[in-house]
DNA sequence: CTGTTAGCGCTTTCAA
DNA sequence: TTGAAAGCGCTAACAG
């Protein structure tokens, strides 16, 4: 089915099929209807290559992530595809597993396949070879989560959450609190996350505090268990995300303690299944969706204005702090 | 940078660049090696829109699933991600909130959107006015979770899944037992899922069981917890999925009940955050991954044989029962 | 082994 | 308002 075709059969010229589909005013309403019926007939589709090709503008958005089975990366995702439907646009999506090659791959492999922009967390922005070669391509871009002074972002600001979480735990009356955090070297949201949790611990005039770095997901729940049956143990622990809170809960499990009788757990991302759980999960919640849906309008916006999005458009969107039920007061 | 910027500054024509692209063996090594180097000067990239106009491959798969937020679908998106990434293929998935006008646009876009072929899950393989149109366009198509004699379908034998988890529940002392479950007009899933139930039920002789069909996910707490304050209230639950289940232990833990002592509850799918809880949820798991890989291969696999893959290549894939710690003997 | 060339389906001047 | 025609970048005959 091509415009060929539904001009040959409307008796009109391709010029005009393509007008009704483009500019439908530049067409006489009365041909117009009759192409488009022509069109519904023959069950004609403009085919995108040919647009694409045409028009060096595919209406197709990159997305790199590290991963969807953090649903942090899956609620982000939803309110990307949603916001790009909404703008006409598609996505398609590259995980990269956390892995700096598959960052490298997956950029390469985006900018191969004719997107017209990408949207993207890496590992860290400030070290990132792909971010630089996407840079280098000239192909408009924006971070999600990630911070960085030179690039345009949507994120949050951990640090000050994180302070904040542990400001909480402090009025509880604790202070032995630790935080959990997968490898800090892997991810500037984790170096954020941390800071923000040395500045609170400072703040309180608390202890230099630990941390349990957790380099294997999978093994994240044994190496707490072990981390919580050493004496002194803490009272509090604070998470970088909130996987990582609900693992610690299930250490907690496992090492006869309970939370928050016995423990007290803050994670970090807002997950929407923490609320359903039991303790609810108290945690630091970011606007997921949001912060997916804000990338593509600054990246739709700039793409109709021929430009692209620089750090100056960078956004800080407001975190919050869901009380939850896994933190309690030291006895 | 196109193909034929590269054939100026390498001194060749197009026709060679193109081959040391696609059929690398079909060029000296050397002329190969200096159109390679030049390209890589260039930073040339093959142009994927005008490939896909000229060849009418796209190698991008649409993928059409309810929702991103259950993380039974990012389970199986992921799967997918990958295997369509390890056989050269690009994804565009698109979500449809469950909703049938949805579920037709989605597969609108897709077929306008010169992709090679489609996974999908739709409510109902049955009824589907959107896979109607799909089949009518002819272009490849496989769907996961859905079962249906007369298409390809990846799935899981959710009937005697469901049956087999009851007779555990049996085995335990359970008596009352009653099914959770999300509308059954809305998916065929969950009608196997209740079939499954009934059988198992009446394999047992036991009585006609209590269905809780919760329409909205977001009032099932409400609702659970009435239904759990009722007397005379089951003492064990069979849920239609894993979300389901984790808002049945918030449920019953609202309504004062401990889960597994008081009452025990059952998921379905196996989403991996169902291990980390506390009680570790017991379930009937699915390979989501693999469910993903496999409509993937099966798609690929018709494509390059230039074939559509019919009903006779479905695929039911293995089911398990993941003991978990919510559900106990009756007391 | 390499080059020439037609044409995939579409948009977009430019003329009529 | 409509049409004719060029050309986006690439692949695949076909010829050499």
């Amino acid at each position: 089915m091509s415009i060929q075709s539904v001009a040959e059969k409307a008796g009109v010229s391709v010029a005009t099929v393509s007008r009704v589909f483009n500019f439908p005013d530049k067409v006489t309403p009365a041909t117009r209807e009759h192409v488009e019926r022509v069109a519904g007939e023959l069950g004609y589709l403009p085919n995108s290559s040919a647009r694409t090709l045409r028009t060096q503008r595919s209406r197709v958005l990159g997305v790199v992530l590290p991963t969807l089975l953090n649903p942090v990366f899956a609620e982000c995702l939803q309110g990307i595809a949603r916001a790009a439907a909404a703008g006409g646009y598609a996505i398609i999506p590259v995980t990269t597993g956390y892995q700096l090659d598959e960052e490298q791959r997956a950029v390469n492999l985006l900018l191969a396949g004719n997107v017209d922009g990408l949207i993207l967390v890496v590992s860290n922005p400030a070290t990132s070879a792909a971010l630089e070669r996407l840079r280098g391509a000239g192909l408009p871009y924006v971070l999600v989560y990630n911070r960085h002074p030179e690039h345009p972002c949507i994120s949050v600001d951990s640090e000050s959450a994180v302070a904040s979480a542990v400001a909480r735990l402090v009025e509880l009356g604790h202070r032995r609190i630790a935080m959990v955090s997968g490898t800090l070297a892997a991810s500037d949201r984790a170096q954020q996350r941390w800071r923000g949790f040395l500045q609170g611990m400072a703040t309180a005039g608390l202890e230099p505090p630990a941390l349990v770095e957790v380099p294997f997901i999978e093994t994240a729940v044994d190496e707490l268990t072990r981390f919580l049956e050493a004496a002194p143990r803490p009272t509090a622990l604070v998470c970088s995300n909130d996987l990582l809170a609900i693992r610690s809960i299930r250490a907690a499990h496992l090492s006869g303690l309970q939370v928050p009788r016995d423990l007290s757990v803050i994670g970090f991302d807002g997950i929407a299944l923490g609320e359903d759980l039991t303790p609810a999960l108290s945690t630091v919640t970011q606007p997921n969706g949001d912060i997916g849906r804000h990338s593509v309008e600054l990246l739709v916006q700039a793409l109709a204005g021929g430009t692209v999005p620089n750090a100056g458009a960078s956004l800080v969107l407001p975190h919050a702090f869901r009380a939850g039920e896994s933190c309690a007061p030291v006895p």
